[in-house]
DNA sequence: TTGAAAGCGCTAACAT
DNA sequence: ATGTTAGCGCTTTCAA
């Protein structure tokens, strides 16, 4: 930068100024320095700038896993929103696992970040005391209706559950079966799951549940379904706990000509892009998994902005019920 | 950190060089610094670190889109080994976009990262240059076979189009066609195109592409595969860019009443989750998703580690034909 | 093994 | 609108 300074002609806070508010300097020293930095291929220290004003332009993000397609969906308009406002995205996996985020937020708090977001409700006793002792902006999302540290973007699966009770409900099917990912690899499935069971059995139904052995595997989720189907033949409806399950159930259904939904009724959660397009199409919720992106940054940009008012924010974007030919 | 050199009674270099080198101070002062430390809940401010010793524990990755679930495998991979060794990931979406792509590579330059990671060998000329000019570790990865700037993991599209033309000539099927998401949105795919035709023309064959309108999507690959086979009923197989676009071709063939594979023979490629488990399972290509953010940490940690020798290191991981009914 | 001193490249008062 | 000055919180010589 003193580079820069030298041969633009002006003094080095002038050009740091130029690159900061470029409307508080002269047009004039501006189109020198524009052309110095050009000239010289500049890039700025991003780090000496953040030293010296004690403020990254760093978010970082927290989830369980990139690679859950409600996440990663999550994470594209989160990073692209928030590029647009100059801002980028430090992320971390979490794995399930509270001593890993609790060192995750260490490592992230150490580059005095600018927001933080989190994945639900769930952390450590001393993740939560080092998230309240900081005055760093936090986001929790993907869950709605617990207790929030700051602010929440999500929606509440339990709510979610209930929807797709009533539903069932409501189409005369009473002998139901929840399948799910083991909920220790999926909180917010067992959320779905507490609703679903609920509902059912507030409309004088009743419901089966299975967890597989880890995460979502169509395979097992069909295998699941046949144990099921053998113990208990007046099973007429089953809600999965996503749409790749449901998937799997529907794979098996068609093997063993098993007719949806006159035989079985089949729900799932996500919408994801191949469900409208299934054999029936796919009874589903979707969930807002772009406007939850879109929201965290807007909530963390409305703080970051106004940085007096401490007003916690709190937002539920629903879901929606989608209902197709499998129930 | 000056209090905890306070707190211990020693001078905040040697807890400095306690944080880094703990071997190096006696167990005694060790002792004391670590008490501090906890006392005090002392974070130490990467940034600060990062200027004194100009480079940062940051790694910055560049992707088309986080949401595309083969990249979203390789990062969480990559994510969980490199944070293993201590670094973090910048991650940036290009969106299929060089001016972006551009922009994205100078805010990560700007950080001093300890490397770069980018999807595919396409740049700008500018970001080349950038990319030249600097002494960062680059991988390029998700590709292989043509020139690279610096390291490279990944496999050859050409190579796995050549592989299921290979496979599809020795079951029989000539008169093969190819679905695929646009191009544009996808250039690897267009590589195992150009694979593919080449395999199945050598073979006397005959190969009718049709590209979607622009990402994957299930029901459109539906379409467009009513729409050639009407066209051109003599059509026996065909090969989908994607797993996705196979469960599409599938689907449309339930809903048509075709045999798979009498009719028609499909294959994909990525082996999804799913692939497995369709009505009749799917002859695919496996890519080495995780493998390939395996390798690109070790690239780069074995450069990081021995900073001398730059020997260019470019790994083909090749990939694994699965075959299955759907053929 | 430890400490003193200098400085990494910028920003933020402040004075002009 | 511009320049001067003093740090930001560390790491890194270097000397002890």
């Amino acid at each position: 930068m003193g580079d820069v300074a030298r041969i633009a002609g002006v003094s080095p806070s002038t050009v740091s100024l130029y690159l900061r508010r470029p409307d508080e300097v002269s047009e004039q020293r501006g189109q020198r320095i524009r052309a110095a930095v050009d000239r010289l291929g500049y890039l700025p220290n991003t780090m000496a700038g953040g030293l010296a004003s004690s403020r990254s332009r760093i978010i970082g993000v927290l989830v369980p896993t990139i690679s859950n397609s409600f996440f990663a969906a999550t994470l594209d308009t989160l990073e692209k929103r928030l590029r647009e406002a100059g801002y980028q995205l430090l992320i971390g996996n979490t794995e399930f696992d509270e001593a890993r985020e609790e060192e995750l937020v260490r490592s992230m708090m150490s580059w005095s970040p600018a927001g933080l977001v989190m994945t639900g409700f769930r952390h450590g006793r001393r993740t939560v005391s080092m998230l309240l002792d900081s005055d760093i902006p936090l986001v929790e999302m993907w869950d709605y209706g617990q207790p929030a540290l700051d602010m929440v973007a999500g929606f509440s699966h339990y709510a979610t559950g209930q929807l797709i009770a009533r539903h069932l409900l409501e189409r005369g099917y009473r002998d139901t079966a929840f399948i799910s990912p083991r909920f220790s690899r999926d909180v917010r499935a067992g959320e779905r799951y507490r609703g679903f069971r609920e509902g059912i059995e507030q409309g004088r139904g009743r419901v089966t549940m299975r967890e597989l052995s880890g995460a979502t595997d169509t395979a097992e989720a069909g295998t699941l379904l046949s144990e099921l189907m053998a113990e208990r033949p007046s099973i007429s409806a089953v809600f999965c706990a996503n749409d790749m399950v449901a998937l799997g159930v529907m794979f098996e259904c068609q093997r063993r000509g098993w007719e949806i939904p006159e035989r079985l009724a089949v729900a799932g959660f996500g919408n994801l892009e191949f469900t409208p397009n299934t054999v029936p199409p796919l009874t589903t919720v979707e969930p807002p998994k772009y406007e939850i992106g879109q929201q965290v940054a807007e909530l963390l940009l409305a703080r970051l902005g106004k940085s007096g008012e401490a007003e916690a924010h709190q937002v539920d974007l629903g879901v929606h019920l989608i209902t197709r030919e499998s129930t």
